[in-house]
RNA sequence: GCGAAAGUGGCGGAAUUGGCAGACGCGCCAGACUUAGGAUCUGGUAGGGCAACCUGUGGGGGUUCGAGUCCCCCCUUUCGCACCA
């Protein structure tokens, strides 16, 4: 008999599938559509472990929802602009487009190696013109609305990427670059932006999509709403105003200073002659340092006295104006009104200038006494003129419309969220289709002139400047609108701008006079299901949705979100527990190693049995052992003939037999259905245990047996590609297993017939009666509980206070 | 500090959502077969007594006939945010 190779099987079939175009998709069949998006890969060079365990299950899932009748696009493409390559030019000259599209090559034969079966007709690119053609186009189209526009400002900078960045791509405290954990600078810089604040309230509404929690939780701490009220301060000696926002209109009484940040435009206006010299030092001061030296002093908080006073909206009292770098320029108005009695970094302050703090939320049993620390909670309202003794909660609108009645404030709603700076220094990305002349201004190149080229043999200098501004023949143009001389922008496209619209060409790839199909959006928009890691919640998963309510207001398309369910994947670890890291090569698993070893069926089922998907854990050489077992199990149990076999099977193996096939398909499609791969595979173990043992009984000549057999190939099918395949034939069975109908299972026969009764008493389990009938009366069960011998020693001299029967499941007697 | 998720055998993890804790796999132990095997097969495997039983799902309380599951408090780990006014 042979046994099982997966390197003589697996390349066989692959190569079979590819010929027969088995995956090819046809949009107008006739059945269900299901439009399952898998978020597409970086061609960095190899698919690691972490794509293949990204990849693989939804593989799985998209396999078996074609078995349950979906006509299902399963498509894959490449994200492929971004620094790597730049670097790659850098560092070994090679020229990027080449290098990527060698990695590109590689990459899609490692997705044939894991038996992927994506509808690669419609694959995607983003550095190829005829996309970013249309990422450019769909520049301009935000731009003629007002929705992408140019701003002089301190940006983020990395030193290292040599390019500015989204405030989504610095994380954490220290600010590092999300790519290459550099700590990011500031830089002022000429950049463009999207206008994503625009959407800050809709995005925040997720009633149209079923995301799991944690993702809808990270969008809203991220844009982060919060709502309370501008008041405008009037200053004592220029007719200029200050209008500050604060969440507590109900403390405006107890502002005793106000605060500019150090970058608001009016602090060099209004600073006093005499101090003048110590408010620049300072604004200097704080320029030098970085974000991160700014925020680790910043447990001390610093700012000196601009010399300025402000007048109090109601009480006219002159509330003097510092400037200190605790007050941020990019949230709210760069201005607050300082309550030290009732914000705890205004008292940290105040406490260490000396400046008063007033009491005007009374905490609970407050009897006028200096406060050890700020009071935040709410209260009763005093030293509040005529808000006095109203509840904070209450006096928070009365103090908005006292304001508005004077004109000096209004309610107001301010979001974390900043618009999206997408302007990259650098080369591989889509040059941003703009033109300035400098008669005529800013102006989008026409759209009959799209694509604008990347220019090759471009200069790569680590100068911090793009170096598309070195190339003269890609700067120089003429102005669309003059004629005259002009130059291009010569800044690139965030690559999350590429990301943000791929799953809309995915449709129709090659369709070169419109960015989309809307004919086939109609019947396949929005996607389905989309499936990728957690980690880009605030950055691609948000910016999908920011395109599709944008493109929505352009009449581009007519649905608000781009993808109903989304699933996130777990992060595959070392074996030690670790992440998998480049700087420990002993930690990292080379999916290519797995599969020369174990074969892709061994090495993808592995992965999917590890655990939770969502979970990610552990990688384990050994626990693959356990799958490639599992498989030459399986292989040897279908090959192998029974044995000899004489008599007839009872009809409760019959019964039985039946039972755990329908048993078998209902879990493992459901499992599949959610996800849970890892029982899934638990189940078809289960299922081919009981089967190898039933093997040595007659229950192997009856058709059923057969029929068993078939679909234990069946289930495997969507998980085991190859070997299904290469069994399914060895059954007799006509090409190809994954064409077939998943198998219908019939809850009848999968119901169990008989349980195991388990007695307990005072809820402690002292017996069991195996094979009782699921209908057997309640009178009966109580008879055989009492009957117990166990039972009855547990109970002898005791009053049985209850008895109460779970049915099919148990019988708890209560005794005292 | 704020927010979220999680904590179950030696290990990865199951548990129909309040009803037999530990499915399935790894590892380990014993045995069989084999010239040999890191192959294959059979049995065992939460801990303690080795029998009746007792104890066990991070810790402590509670609800319930019954809690891994629900409620309260605490501990630990991971992740996200962090002067956001």
């Amino acid at each position: 008999m042979r046994k099982y190779n997966p390197k003589e099987i697996e390349p066989k079939w692959q190569k079979r599938w590819a010929e027969d175009g088995l995956y090819n998709f046809d949009p107008s069949a006739d059945k269900p559509k299901w439009y399952f998006l898998t978020m597409f890969p970086y061609p960095s060079g190899a698919l690691h472990i972490g794509h293949w365990f990204m990849y693989a299950p939804p593989d799985a899932k998209a396999r078996y929802l074609r078995m349950k009748g979906y006509n299902v696009f399963f498509p894959m493409g490449f994200d492929a602009f971004g620094l790597p390559a730049e670097n790659a030019a850098i560092k070994h000259g090679l020229d990027p487009k080449t290098w990527t599209y060698e990695n590109i090559a590689y990459m899609r034969r490692q997705f044939a190696s894991m038996g992927a079966s994506y509808n690669w007709s419609h694959e995607v690119i983003t550095c190829d013109p005829e996309y970013y053609k249309w990422t450019q186009w769909l520049f301009i189209q935000f731009y003629k609305h007002g929705l992408a526009y140019r701003k002089k400002a301190p940006v983020d900078w990395c030193p290292k990427c040599n390019t500015s960045l989204a405030r989504e791509q610095v994380k954490g405290e220290d600010r590092r670059c999300d790519r290459c954990q550099t700590p990011v600078t500031k830089k002022d810089l000429e950049q463009w932006l999207f206008r994503i604040t625009k959407y800050a309230e809709e995005l925040l509404d997720f009633s149209a999509i079923e995301w799991p929690e944690r993702v809808r939780v990270l969008q809203t701490d991220w844009i982060g709403r919060s709502a309370g009220a501008e008041i405008i301060f009037k200053l004592e000696s220029y007719d200029e105003t200050i209008t500050v926002f604060t969440t507590r209109p109900d403390t405006l009484f107890g502002a005793t200073f106000l605060v500019l940040a150090p970058e608001h435009p009016l602090v060099t206006r209004i600073v006093t002659a005499e101090q003048r010299p110590l408010v620049e030092a300072y604004i200097e001061q704080t320029k030098r340092l970085t974000e991160i030296d700014r925020l680790a002093l910043t447990r001390e908080k610093t700012g000196v006295f601009t010399g300025g006073y402000a007048l109090h909206p109601f009480t006219g009292e002159r509330l003097p104006i510092w400037v200190a770098d605790y007050v941020l320029m990019n949230y709210g108005t760069g201005a607050i009104m300082s309550v030290p009695a009732h914000d705890e970094r205004d008292f940290a302050f105040a406490s260490k200038y000396g400046l008063p703090v007033k009491v005007v939320i009374a905490p609970e049993g407050w009897n006028g006494e200096q406060l050890e620390a700020a009071y935040t909670g709410a209260g009763i309202m005093v030293a509040s003129g005529e808000f006095d003794g109203l509840a904070s909660e209450r006096g928070k609108q009365a103090i908005i419309d006292a304001l508005q009645e004077r004109g000096l404030g209004k309610a107001a709603v301010t979001y974390r969220l900043h618009d999206w700076l997408i302007s990259r220094q650098r080369y591989w990305g889509a040059p941003i289709p703009m033109v300035h002349c400098s008669s005529c201004g800013t102006h989008p190149v026409p759209e009959d002139q799209l694509p604008v080229l990347l220019p090759e043999g471009v200069q790569f200098l680590p100068t911090g400047e793009s170096p598309l501004k070195l190339s003269e023949g890609f700067r120089r143009t003429t102005c669309p609108v003059c004629g005259g001389e002009a130059e291009r922008d010569t800044d690139t496209c965030d690559t999350f701008v590429d990301s943000s619209w791929y799953w809309f060409r995915y449709l129709d790839p090659k369709i070169s006079d419109k960015w989309m199909n809307s004919a086939l959006a109609e019947k396949w928009l929005p996607v389905d299901e989309y499936a990728g890691g957690i980690e880009h919640a605030t950055m691609h998963l948000l910016y999908a949705r920011f395109f599709t309510k944008a493109l929505r207001d352009m009449g581009l398309v007519n649905h608000s979100e781009p993808f109903i369910r989304l699933f996130n994947q777990g992060l595959m670890l070392a074996e030690d527990g670790q992440k998998m890291s480049k700087s420990r090569p002993e930690s990292v698993v080379n999916p290519d190693e797995q599969v020369d070893m174990y074969g892709a069926d061994v090495f993808r089922t592995y992965l999917m049995f590890i655990g939770p998907w969502d979970a990610g854990g552990p990688w384990s050489s050994k626990g693959i052992e356990g799958i490639n077992r599992f498989y030459k199990k399986i292989w040897n149990f279908v090959l192998e003939p029974p044995p000899a076999a004489s008599g007839e099977p009872s009809a409760e193996q019959v019964k039985e037999l039946e039972r755990w096939m329908h048993k078998t398909i209902a879990r493992v499609g459901q499992d599949i259905e959610h996800f849970r791969f890892n029982t899934a595979v638990a189940r078809l173990m289960e299922y081919l245990n009981y089967l190898v043992k039933a093997k040595e009984t007659p229950l192997t000549l009856l058709p059923q047996w057969k029929q068993a057999v078939r679909t234990l190939v069946l289930l495997i099918a969507p998980i085991g590609p190859h070997i299904a395949e290469e069994l399914w034939q060895e059954l007799g069975e006509s090409y190809s297993v994954h064409q077939q109908r998943w198998p219908d299972f019939d809850p009848v026969l999968a119901a169990d017939e008989v349980f195991t009764l388990v007695i307990q008493v005072n809820g402690k389990v002292r017996d069991r009666v195996p094979n009782l009938p699921v209908d057997v009366s309640e009178d009966e069960v109580k008879r055989l509980a009492l009957d117990s011998q166990n039972v009855k020693r547990q109970i002898e001299g005791k009053d049985i206070i209850n008895l109460l029967y779970v049915p099919k499941r148990l019988v708890n007697i209560v005794v005292r």
